[in-house]
RNA sequence: CGGGGUGUGGCGCAGUUGGCUAGCGCAUCUGCUUUGGGAGCAGAGGGUCCCGUGUUCGAGUCACGGUACCCCGACCA
């Protein structure tokens, strides 16, 4: 797995019918079964940016080409990655050729498709935005992106991607700030909670900021073979964007202020990293609280009489644990063997395992299978339901502390260039002193290809007095170089 | 856009110095036996060998041109 972990990658991805590749240049494909976790993820997100406050709105794909050139950095950012309507009607070509363009229906201004909203949804915010009675402003759109990728990974890098887009708008910097921080820890908490996936928080260097922010707070998760995955940012935009579209309102005492704005997103880049930090070479591992179905139960017959029997028993199972909140789902698909399903539930990440054959109709007993772990044991039927929610809770956390430990294991503090560009290629998050400048960051990254991925704000604050890894010029505190995604 | 590679039933591949009726595995369909860790046997269906031109008695195989996709770089959530 450690040897070829992108095959090992795309090869899950699609047995474990997550996505395929669409003939469509760059785009991809997310097939129910991805799509049901997915929907998962996106529940509990919007239920936890809901208690902070954010509705969710929508705002359009297309961007007229003059909004989006009004930010000078913003554009400078995204220019080179843009999909741009030219034309609005096909026709039937003269010479026969089948279908081609109108050339008498282009457009007087190109529109874009959106590669994210801050200039269309900017250009919306100033009609809204009069007083400081209208702030803040807390809105987040569900939608599509596209970005024109020149290589293209399923989940990881697509043309065209799902994900959540804040934007919020507010009378001071200081909420502002405060607000980026928030949901960069929304963020975390959510990685930590449902994806079981331990995150550093922290902060971008000038090189990998957002383009058109002031500054950008990120969660970086590490994956299986040690490199880094960019899986959520949070940006404090200052008045970039307000004095860009002329945003203003009127303060308290009567003047005419800017507004201060952020932006926060996640993508379906989250699905990449959930397969990542805990698939096995049996295939997926779902943690709990995100798996579509929580618990699969198999039956195990040679009689027709066998069957009835046993899959009475298991829809009277399936009610009981369905009861406690779990899903459930009974394979009774007649065709299959057991070892057929049972291989194919684990491939699928199903965290819990139930079968029951005709030994365990006589004995009152289940056979319990866990996903992270593979252990099985034959427990009593009786009262079975109950147990279950504390088996889940196990699996959740056991899986956490694994992704955790594994980190642990990979994270080090490194004061020697030679060792750095040695340790950097194993897969491993090095906690390193920089002189603070862009031309270190850069040339780190053209001889190692490692970058700085964040400076932590949370865990592995390392505030102390040392000399740049590269420069060897003063420093005052250590960031986390990796090599990512 | 630079470097490399591959196009052969649905999928994955083999096909020798050009040679006979283009094969194999998986999948599909039918039947019987099976079912506590990816079943076995028997039979069946399914191909413009990426496209074009050329060389040749003869091209999946050789040459030239085109085209599509994949991998490695630069770019990126």
């Amino acid at each position: 797995m450690a040897e070829n972990y992108s095959q090992w990658y795309n090869d899950l991805v699609l047995k474990a019918d997550l996505a395929e590749q669409s003939p469509v240049r760059g785009c991809m494909v997310i097939k129910p079964y991805g799509f049901a976790i997915w929907e998962k993820m996106q529940g509990a997100l919007d239920g936890m940016f809901k208690e902070t406050g954010v509705q969710n709105a929508y705002f359009p794909l297309f961007i007229p080409k003059s909004f989006f050139s009004r930010e000078a950095e913003h554009v400078a950012g995204f220019a080179k990655e843009c999909a741009v309507v030219t034309h609005h009607r096909l026709m039937n070509d003269p010479e026969g050729n089948g279908i081609i363009v109108d050339p008498e229906a282009k457009l007087e201004e190109e529109l874009i498709v959106r590669p994210t909203s801050e200039t269309i949804i900017w250009s919306t915010y100033k009609n809204w935005i009069k007083s400081w009675r209208d702030l803040p402003i807390l809105c987040n759109q569900w939608c599509n992106v596209v970005r024109w990728e020149m290589r293209t990974r399923l989940f990881l890098r697509t043309s065209e991607f799902l994900w959540q887009e804040g934007h919020t708008a507010h009378a001071t910097a200081q909420e502002a700030e405060e607000e980026t921080e928030r949901m960069v820890h929304v963020y975390a908490r959510f990685a930590r909670d449902h994806m079981a996936m331990p995150v550093i928080v922290g902060r971008k260097s000038p090189n990998e900021r957002f383009a058109g922010a002031l500054d950008t707070l990120t969660i970086e998760a590490m994956m299986q073979d040690g490199k880094a995955l960019q899986a959520g940012t949070s940006h404090f935009l200052g008045q970039n964007f307000a004095k860009s579209f002329d945003v203003k309102y009127t303060d308290q005492e009567g003047n005419l202020q800017y507004v201060w704005a952020t932006s926060w997103g996640v993508s379906t880049r989250l699905m990449g990293a959930l397969v990542m930090a805990h698939g096995d070479e049996h295939g997926l591992v779902l943690p709990p609280k995100l798996a579509p179905i929580q618990v699969i139960m198999v039956p195990i017959f040679k009689t027709d009489a066998e069957h009835a029997a046993i899959l009475d028993k298991m829809a009277e199972l399936k009610k009981a644990i369905e009861a406690e909140g779990h899903t459930v789902k009974i394979d009774d698909r007649d065709a299959l063997r057991p070892g057929f399903k049972f291989a194919e539930w684990e491939l699928k990440g199903v965290p819990v395992r139930l079968a029951i054959g005709p030994r365990d109709l006589k004995n009152g007993t289940v056979e319990v299978h866990r996903r992270d772990t593979l252990e099985k044991q034959t427990v009593a039927l009786e009262g079975i339901e109950k147990s279950i929610a504390a088996l889940l809770d196990d699996i959740q956390k056991t899986i956490y502390q694994k992704a955790f430990d594994f980190r642990e294991s990979r994270v080090e503090k490194c004061d020697d260039w030679d060792e750095f560009k040695e340790k950097i290629q194993t897969g491993k998050f090095l906690l390193c002193h920089w002189d603070g400048t862009p031309e270190t960051e850069q040339k780190i990254k053209d001889e190692t290809k490692a970058t700085i991925r964040c400076i932590p704000i949370d865990s592995f604050v390392c505030e102390e007095p040392g000399k740049d890894i590269y420069s060897g010029k003063p420093s005052d505190r250590r960031v986390v170089f990796a090599i990512s995604y």
